[in-house]
DNA sequence: TGTTGTAAAACTGTCGACAGTCGACAAAGC
DNA sequence: GCTTTGTCGACTGTCGACAGTTTTACAACA
């Protein structure tokens, strides 16, 4: 869907009309049409979508509890800026999940399991070569979320897959920094190796090594490009700095 | 609610007809006068709460993205039931995140921290000698959010905090079954000692302990007033059963 | 008596409209 | 010139209504 920022006209024809709409501004989101700490206008989405605002509204709502987006009462809706200690936070979160994932996998490690990752690797590394930075993203994900999918605690893939929306939104911030694709494969293949280890703290060491790399990579990249919190200070930050 | 953020609350919050109506939402699903399974009709909701459906609506996809609610399309919004299997899984996920949080605590435990700890133990015991269950419990969760608090991850802690809500849908599923008040307060005492101690792997297993006897006590309660799932239909969950 | 088809009822998804509120901008006061 | 106050426009919060769908009630039939 290579929808400009033009005239999104008639895009949407089908029922569920607050799920097309999320998508809809999911994409835009990461897409960065509508940039970090930008307001979206229900009255102006709707126009544009071709629906009411009460699906723009519930729509939005849905992401807000993703992470997506932040309301403010009577001023509606924005994009939501990530700043570098939000950032930290995230994949703080993440670690504390994936490793939980990742030892709870190696008590209950089937060989279907391993046949997944190790496909799921292969369309990773095929993406990699690929020139197609979303499509890398989206198998990198997908690979962890097997990860989480196999370690079989439905709860956790669920935070896990929330914060997720959070991660695209700044992974997304940073694609122009970009990975070689042999260092993507090793990188994936040594979690496979430990996993095949069946060892614990091997596993652990893995993937403490595997989102320490992701992270750097990632806050380098936002300290990059800076994204710097336009707003105003003063947010519910507690006890920062 | 507790404080807790400090944020700088407005004064007049009479508006907002979707958090208000979230709330008494809420309250009535932990209270069970919606039953688990049960349906909500929206237009009787608006009715019986004086609003149109529209906050109703946008409140329920809320409870929704907490995981109160379950909603089926056309079909409306349906209260949660957990089975014993969800259960374990929230207990699980308790430990991931509280376990992160405890092991970064360690690094940070400021005697602030430990001020405000020892404090809500002190409500918490005070809560537990009196018979007002409710309120033990929110005391108890609010010890706990508060080492998720002190960790310094507010992401950590929005997933808590959104933990915390199915946690309360099971444990007042069983609040007929008490526990001793001095069994409460030695329970919690131990983890402040363990922090005190500073030692990462004390507090490991303090709250691998902690957290086990209140999965042990929910999931029995559970299994005794015996929710059994009502449902079982096959999900969209991915290449799972 | 049990089953099936049909029609009414109830409900959700969606829409357009109205009223109160917020921010911007201009005019008035120091 | 800078601050304060008043007005205007835009937008959100909320409402009642309509259309299509699902559920339920009921009657006809085997």
């Amino acid at each position: 869907m290579a929808s400009s920022t033009a005239a999104p006209k008639a895009f949407i024809q089908q029922q569920n009309l607050v799920e097309q709409v999320a998508d809809y501004l999911t994409q835009a989101i990461i897409q960065q049409h509508f940039l970090p700490g930008e307001r979206l206008s229900e009255v102006q989405l709707s126009r544009d979508l071709g629906v009411s605002r009460a699906p723009v509204r519930e729509a939005a709502r849905l992401l807000e509890s993703r992470g997506l987006l932040i309301s403010k009462p009577r001023r509606g809706f924005f994009v939501r800026a990530l700043n570098a200690v939000e950032l930290e936070d995230v994949f703080d979160l993440r670690l504390c999940l994936e490793r939980h994932a990742i030892q709870r996998l190696t008590e209950r490690y089937t060989p279907e399991a391993q046949h997944a990752l190790e496909q799921q690797v292969d369309a990773l590394c095929e993406a990699a070569a690929s020139n197609d930075v979303s499509r890398r993203i989206e198998e990198d994900l997908q690979f962890h979320r097997l990860i989480l999918h196999y370690a079989g605690n439905e709860r956790l893939l669920r935070a896990f897959d929330d914060l997720t929306h959070e991660l695209r939104l700044c992974i997304t911030l940073i694609t122009k920094t970009h990975e070689a694709p042999d260092t993507i494969a090793t990188s994936h293949f040594q979690l496979l190796e430990a996993l095949n280890s069946g060892s614990p703290d091997v596993c652990r060491g893995a993937i403490d090594y595997h989102i320490g790399v992701a992270r750097k990579f990632v806050v380098k990249g936002v300290g990059e490009t800076g994204d710097s919190s336009d707003e105003e200070s003063a947010d519910e930050d507690v006890l920062s700095r």
